[in-house]
RNA sequence: GCGCUUGUAGCUCAGCUGGAUAGAGCAUCGGCCUUCUAAGCCGAGGGUCGCAGGUUCGAGUCCUGCCAAGCGUGCCA
């Protein structure tokens, strides 16, 4: 219908174009918006205030000359001008019943657009380390990046979903070392745990199923262990000498196909819980991109030396330098340290350069928001790539500030100190969940009150929204309860019976939603499809108290359920893609 | 210091990219169940849109400068 109303102006400008009215030069900004007033119609467009300057007349009598070249069509009833110069479209009654029929006629696919046909992109997202469960900071990133990446698939984009897994580096290099000493316990060895060690609970259990599965295969006496390692923090020693001295001990003492058993034990575990996780929450994957991958199989040097042939590369106190700083960032990145390893830097470069190779027209990164001044570097390394930089969005995401009532709740993964996003979906359910971490602008702070997520109050709006979608099931079960029948065709033919305030404004709500879904989704924002569920579920509340459906009048009554069971469609088209469940009673 | 993000009702947040009288939920107060589920509805109160300038027909939205909060500013990942 929108985009009807958009033709029609264009219609209009280009006639006046040709009688010059208008500059034929002039580019005409089409901007046409839902009136919030229904006082001031349907629709309602600024063009004859933006075009009146240009076209040096003033905006009330440009908007009269653009009325007098808008088609005739019979989805207009009325054109007003109004206030400063305001075109206002009155959409004729009877084409606003039309929306029933349409809900009903393409049902799941109702509000499903082509606006991406063609076009493929990928979003990444989570991309947590894999050193430990997710926790509810996590959730935010999963819950968004899936709703995103839903929401490009619903408008006709083709959609790639991918995990990057950062199973190299020195962090790997410590969850290791921790199970391998938690390990050691486990076959009754006694022995302090460094400070700088992943403390929790989890990295103990696997230690406990490697010495099930392998018995002391992997012990070393303790003296041998500890001989020579640095003091800990806590004994007045560093604590990063003394974590790194532990790697490399354990790393002499098993051996490299040892220490390799151990690192998968630690990974393999750790990243099939969060696979599972995600699956759990609703989140799924096309691929899972492993960073040991990229440096096994040379691309990392790759990368390098097409940065080096672009004359990018230099060398620095014995390091290898990106002049990331000539393509705006602030200072120049360390690529290869004095030690001759690769940063992580270096893994990210060579990564986007996989991606802009596998050919997507858009790459959406979506970060925690501590990784923004990341952004940069990475921009200029895609440009030094010779790549467009503006194929990569960035999207940030603000950690969930956890509170517990009043008091904030610490989070490390390190100390172990945290609450998991399985924990939080236990305790919270996976519907209230995402609902929860999606309601809000990703980019805007969230305080996460535990207390009262994890209280079932029906302060969670998420209730809200699926209580209108059982109340219109419970309906239809009143309806066979009372041994009376629908007839669909019946109330088609009565739509115009549907005059009712309450009637009038679901029926534009309705028509509203394939414009909100593709808004929110070339926006990215998710929370946008949130707000309209709360308009609809909230304006549906107001017409059950204040009608009877099952009314004695036949036409009446089946004109009405085509209706509720069009919001119920729609109510269940735009949960079933935030994969929020859909109850036919509560 | 510099950079990014944020600042809207007592609290948590929207505000459709510059439009018409700034909106919800929670909390507070007052009403509505012998009729399709009261996890609901109806109504009331509550605002210097952080502050000060500027741009124009028109600013919560854009530009500048302050103020405040969070994050970043590693040869960590």
């Amino acid at each position: 219908m929108k985009h009807k109303l958009e033709y029609l102006l264009q219609q209009a400008v280009a006639a006046l174009k040709t009688q010059g009215v208008l500059d034929g030069e002039l580019v005409a900004p089409i901007n046409l918006e839902r009136a919030r007033d229904s006082q001031h119609g349907d629709f309602a467009t600024n063009l004859a205030m933006l075009l009146a300057k240009p076209a040096k007349t003033n905006p009330r009598q440009l908007a009269e000359k653009i009325i007098a070249e808008i088609p005739a069509d019979k989805l207009i009833s009325k054109i007003e001008i109004a206030g400063p110069g305001f075109i206002n479209f009155f959409i004729n009654p009877d084409s606003q019943f039309q929306i029933v029929k349409q809900i009903h006629a393409a049902g799941p696919e109702f509000g499903l657009s082509t606006i991406g046909a063609g076009k493929k992109v990928q979003v990444e997202f989570v991309s947590a380390n894999p050193t430990g469960p997710l926790h509810v900071g996590h959730g935010r990133g999963a819950a968004y990046g899936s709703a995103v990446a839903d929401l490009l698939q619903a408008v006709g984009f083709e959609v790639e979903r991918e995990y990057y897994v950062n199973d190299a580096g020195r962090q790997m290099d410590i969850l290791a070392t921790s199970v391998w000493l938690r390990y050691l316990e486990e076959c009754g060895e006694v022995l302090p745990f460094p400070c700088n060690g992943y403390r929790g609970e989890y990295v103990r259990e696997i230690a406990f199923n490697l010495h099930k599965k392998s018995g002391n295969e992997y012990r070393r006496p303790v003296e041998l262990v500890l001989e020579d390692i640095p003091a800990d923090e806590h004994q007045g020693g560093d604590k990063e000498k003394h974590i790194d001295a532990l790697i490399e001990r354990a790393k002499t003492l098993l051996g490299p196909a040892q220490y390799q058993d151990v690192f998968r034990a630690g990974l393999d575990d750790i990243l099939a819980d969060i696979k599972d996780d995600l699956q759990a929450f609703g989140v799924s994957y096309q691929h899972w991109f492993s960073e040991r991958l990229l440096m096994d199989n040379g691309s990392i040097q790759q990368a390098l030396q097409r940065l080096d042939a672009a004359g990018y590369l230099y060398k620095q106190d014995g390091a290898t330098w990106f002049a990331s700083s000539r393509l705006g960032d602030e200072k120049d990145r360390v690529v290869i340290r004095d030690n001759g390893q690769s940063t992580y830097f270096a893994s990210d470069i060579a990564y986007h350069m996989n991606k802009l190779d596998r050919g997507f027209d858009q790459i959406v990164n979506i970060w925690g928001a501590d990784h923004h001044g990341y952004i940069p570097r990475v921009k200029a390394a895609m440009q030094a790539l010779g790549a467009d930089e503006s194929k990569l969005k960035v999207l940030l995401v603000q950690f969930a500030v956890l509170y517990r009532g009043t008091e904030k709740v610490q989070m490390s993964t390190r100390s172990g100190e945290f609450v998991t996003l399985r924990q939080l979906r236990s305790e919270v359910g996976r519907d209230a969940c995402r609902f929860f971490y999606v309601m809000r602008k990703s980019e805007q702070h969230m305080d996460f009150d535990l207390k009262l997520a994890t209280s079932r109050s029906n302060e969670n709006p998420v209730y809200y929204v699926q209580y209108a979608h059982a109340r219109v099931c419970s309906v239809l079960r009143q309806l066979d309860e009372k041994g009376r029948e629908r007839n669909l065709h019946l109330g088609m033919e009565h739509l115009n019976l549907l005059t009712e305030d309450q009637e009038t404004a679901l029926l534009t709500t309705l028509s509203k939603y394939s414009e909100v879904l593709e808004r929110a989704a070339v926006q990215y924002e998710p929370h946008q499809l949130i707000h309209y569920l709360r308009e609809l579920a909230n304006q549906f509340h107001s017409y059950y108290n204040a009608h009877q459906f099952l009314v004695d009048d036949d036409k009446l009554c089946n004109a009405r359920l085509n209706l509720i069971c069009a919001i119920k469609q729609v109510l269940a088209n735009a949960l079933n893609l935030l994969k929020i469940h859909t109850p036919e009673s509560m």
